[in-house]
RNA sequence: AGGAGUGUAGCUCAAUUGGCUAGAGCACCGGUCUCCAAAACCGGGGGUUGUGGGUUCGAGUCCCUCCACUCCUG
């Protein structure tokens, strides 16, 4: 008898389809947490030989495998994962250096005659590649710090009039109170010398024609998708996220840096730190990631990518049955694989 | 079984001791989003005050019945 481990490799049989037209396609699976994205990602792989290209915000930092349900090794197994785990957690990705690095890999994708599957739940990162972003420089992290300081020290209204002064357009456009893009307005003045307002009326020319997107987005019921985020996390906590959260803190990094924010670490680290039991812990780290995966759904319902986008989904069966797949791959065969019109 | 106590939103509790439309925190729900986005921010509705009766111009509040739970005694 077989030992089983090689279930999924006789599938891998020849491709039924190659790249028709002049655009690379490219499938998007797009969702909240725990939806189930990857699972479909790495069936849709493996059924149409792809690329699985990670679209997560957190899931690009290497230290964090455990607490942000990055696939887990076998995964490669079946099929060739990217853009996880490759960055470490003293950088700072963002939407327009995460988008250079996913146009990188569907192009290695296409050379290698492989589909390209962009999978996660960060609907700005989906944006940013699908709709392109304007072209702003990076902003050195000295001055994005020297941003915050200024922001306390003159205090959220202050601070607003202070950019009005120079940017009156960001500034009418932003709350008092919404720190970060007001911050963010600040650092781009700084660093470029003109107002993020104008910026971003430029024409943003960076949407990439070369690509031909469909897009399944996965939006469970909520019931379903919090037991999902509940059993999950139990889960990631005998795994060892504890140490991994532990770990990361021992770097002793900027707390301002993107990793840290990840959900799951502070709530952890309150644990560490003995302000909480294990228990509370779970349970803030749980409330935590219900809430990410509501605005992540809100954000998928409400923020269409550009017309140019197919889609497919909607709700979704709590459990992946066949025939849902079938569906899936039929509609991925249809607009991407297929020369239409 | 007897005695005492408590029942108000999903949860924890308020309601000037009988007086405006029963409030608050959390939870939950909805929304915003053009480069740290697992971020940052905005908004929302929910109650047969355990049950049935009574007193009163008026009851969450006072009286009685029953129900549930907690504690004490046996």
């Amino acid at each position: 008898m077989n030992p089983g481990k090689v279930d999924h490799a006789p599938e891998r049989v020849k491709k039924s389809w190659s790249f028709a037209g002049d655009a690379t396609p490219v499938l998007l699976v797009a969702g909240p947490t725990a939806s189930g994205k990857s699972r479909l990602a790495i069936a849709a792989a493996e059924a149409f030989d792809g690329v699985v290209i990670n679209a997560d915000s957190m899931q690009v930092y290497r230290e964090l495998a455990i607490l942000t349900a990055r696939p887990r090794p076998e995964a490669e197994v079946r099929a060739p994962h990217r853009l996880y785990g490759i960055l470490s957690a003293r950088e700072a990705c963002s939407a327009g250096r995460w988008r250079q690095l996913a146009l990188d890999e569907i192009a290695a994708a296409r050379a290698a005659g492989k589909l390209a599957i962009v999978t996660g739940g960060t609907g700005l990162y989906l944006k940013a590649l699908v709709d392109g972003i304007v072209e702003l420089p990076e902003i050195p992290a000295i001055l994005r710090a020297h941003g915050r300081e200024l922001f306390d020290k003159l205090g959220p209204v202050e601070f607003r009039a202070a950019l009005a002064a120079r940017d009156p357009l960001s500034a009418e456009r932003l709350s008092p109170r919404d720190r970060q893009r007001l911050i963010r307005a600040w650092e781009v003045l700084e660093a470029t010398g003109r107002p993020l307002a104008e910026w971003q009326s430029a024409a943003s020319e960076a949407a990439p024609t070369h690509l031909r997107f469909a897009a399944v987005r996965l939006d469970p019921p909520r019931g379903t998708l919090y037991q999902a985020i509940e059993r999950r996390l139990e889960r990631m906590i005998e795994a060892g996220a504890v140490d991994e959260v532990k770990a990361l803190l021992a770097m002793r990094l900027d707390p301002h840096l993107p990793a840290l924010k990840a959900v799951g670490v502070a709530e952890l680290a309150g644990y560490l730190e003995g302000r909480a039991s294990l228990d509370e812990a779970l349970a803030q780290a749980k409330q935590s990631t219900r809430r990410l995966a509501k605005r992540q759904a809100t954000w998928f319902r409400h923020q269409p990518l550009s017309d140019r986008v197919l889609w497919v989904g909607e709700l979704v069966p709590a459990q992946f049955s066949e025939s849902f797949k079938d569906r899936i791959f039929n509609f991925i065969r249809q607009s991407l694989l297929t020369e239409s019109d």
